[in-house]
DNA sequence: TTGAAAGCGGTACCAG
DNA sequence: CTGGTACCGCTTTCAA
């Protein structure tokens, strides 16, 4: 292997300065250093000759910036955080910004692990989909990271950007969605990697069973993993009570999947014989059979909001904390009908 | 923001020089540069003191090794792609390795650029799924980059250790099912982003009709773009010729997915009136209704054998150059039924 | 067993 | 407008 082209190499050939050289790469010459059109040709054309690419690392230990930044996401088996990825990459792109992931597999100890390594890399800013704030924000102190450009989604972390999934509203819309079309055993399957996430869903399904004076049953609601298969059995369970549900919400896409999938496996139909909702409105959600009624607040914009906070505090470290709230609204396809006779 | 925590600080509060420190933090301890227990011991104390975090720039810099790679994915939509990232991300992180992403959204123009960026990063390896094999080539060329560790997948470069998905005997395993079935219109969903990829499935395809005495219909093959919404749009291209296919094959399961969805909105039902069948055994296709009769090479295993393959020749770069075949085999789900008479 | 010092490849300041 | 040069923070060789 030939040694790798460096600064100087190019200088000599161009017959300049290593300085030079850097100016013209930087472009600075647009600012405060103006450069011969003369100078910056010969410079340029020595740089195409001999395939120079600058040092990432050297210019970042001089500029103290890595043009990186870093995303941690909780589950790479769920659609909607590829959704968000794409939203977060697209921005990081456009601001010509390379893209370093981490998974944490829900996994605590990974989490704290992922987010170790990307606080090494010194990037420019994270953006962190979080499963466990709580003992994230205690990490993050010990970091150091205090100073970094860090928006967060899943979770509020003190003094950092958040972007918000507000799910309260949308799931009402779904209850009186489901209520209206006279389903009164409605099956809620909150299949999440620790009890509290969802729990807004949750709460929302439980209150508007008490409003329309429905008795709050236990029963109705399945804890289990955030797996597919995990909201199969769920589903599965539900399917097996007396009286059956006639309708199941799933706190996510996957989990209404699940329910789709335990639906045929006992020969129901969706919609005729079971109502079948979720959340997150996933890419494939309305490609699905029957396409999956869902209550969205958009994946992509999702990660597209949370980028673009993280670049206006990256540009501006001064502003103001802010959290953006992605509103959610139901969207009604074809896995939801009229409660069965 | 106060000031970063420094090897310098820490050798200071442990009362020791930086290369101290150093040798204690890279472990050198256990090989030839042995070190006091009481030293070390004070050094790991101020290292926790300060929340000392080395700066991977800073090391890059100085060793040549950065400690990352890059993974360059084509189609962000496409959870065939999600898979592979990973099996890629998992033996990444066995070795202590960070993962970049970078997504060329199939575009050429996007994969040269990302391809570029990547360079710069001087990455120890980078893992390459290709689209555009050929340009890539002669763009790799003038990066410079022949020396450095490259894995391909989805073409084959010289000199490159490569992982090939050989769908060929999988794709002669479903043809055979399906005409087993008795299926004589059977029809293919080519879509792709450029017509010579997935050539194999189409030409296996076309193979075993021809063996099996039936004539070569243009109709029955589409070309189509990669989305979903492609699939579904050609899809119902093929369900509206008449006579009407029996049997749609589609080049992913992506396709396969359309073709779902567009007899479900033609009031075909699967396997009854029509049977499915795709490539790849993505996730979630065991889960769709009805489950996907699938072609499975393993996306998760393919990610797994290419970083592996990548950590080999980092590790040993005189190693001769290795091409893995991944074979695949039919997998036969719900989808796929006799033919309706 | 530990310390001193020379870079790694850029950037940015200041002098010419 | 261009060139010299002092760093950025760490690793690594060589001496002590």
């Amino acid at each position: 292997m030939t040694r790798r082209v460096t600064q100087m190499d190019v200088a000599r050939r161009a017959g300049v300065s290593r300085a030079t050289v850097s100016n013209v790469i930087t472009n600075r010459s647009g600012g405060n250093v103006p450069i011969t059109e003369e100078t910056r040709r010969r410079v340029l054309e020595a740089v195409e000759e001999l395939g120079y690419q600058p040092h990432a690392a050297a210019r970042t230990l001089r500029s103290g910036l890595t043009h990186t930044i870093g995303l941690l996401v909780p589950d790479a088996g769920n659609p909607h955080f590829w959704g968000v990825v794409r939203g977060v990459e697209a921005v990081t792109r456009e601001h010509g910004y390379q893209l370093v992931l981490a998974f944490t597999a829900l996994e605590p100890e990974r989490e704290r692990e992922s987010l170790r390594a990307l606080a090494q890399q010194r990037m420019d800013g994270l953006i962190l989909l979080l499963t466990y704030p709580g003992r994230l924000a205690h990490e993050l102190a010990a970091l150091r990271l205090q100073g970094g450009a860090i928006v967060t989604f899943g979770g509020v972390l003190a003094g950092k950007d958040a972007v918000v999934q507000c799910y309260g509203q949308g799931s009402a819309q779904l209850m009186a969605h489901l209520l209206g079309l006279g389903h009164r055993r409605i099956g809620f399957i909150h299949g999440v990697a620790r009890r509290a996430l969802g729990a807004e869903r949750l709460l929302v399904y439980r209150r508007a069973l008490r409003s329309a004076g429905l008795p709050a049953e236990d029963d109705l609601v399945v804890h289990c993993g955030p797996t597919l298969e995990d909201g199969l059995a769920g589903a599965l369970r539900l399917l097996d009570l007396t009286p059956r549900p006639t309708a199941i919400v799933g706190v996510n896409d996957l989990m209404a999947m699940g329910a789709l999938q335990a639906a045929a496996q006992r020969g129901l139909s969706v919609p005729r014989d079971l109502s079948v909702a979720g959340f997150d409105d996933i890419d494939l959600a309305p490609y699905l059979v029957p396409p999956l009624t869902t209550v969205r607040a958009g994946s992509e914009e999702i990660g597209r909001q949370a980028a673009r906070l993280l670049f206006q505090r990256i540009q501006d470290p001064g502003l103001p904390i802010q959290r953006i709230d992605m509103p959610a609204h139901l969207v009604i396809r074809g896995s939801t009908g009229p409660c069965p006779p």
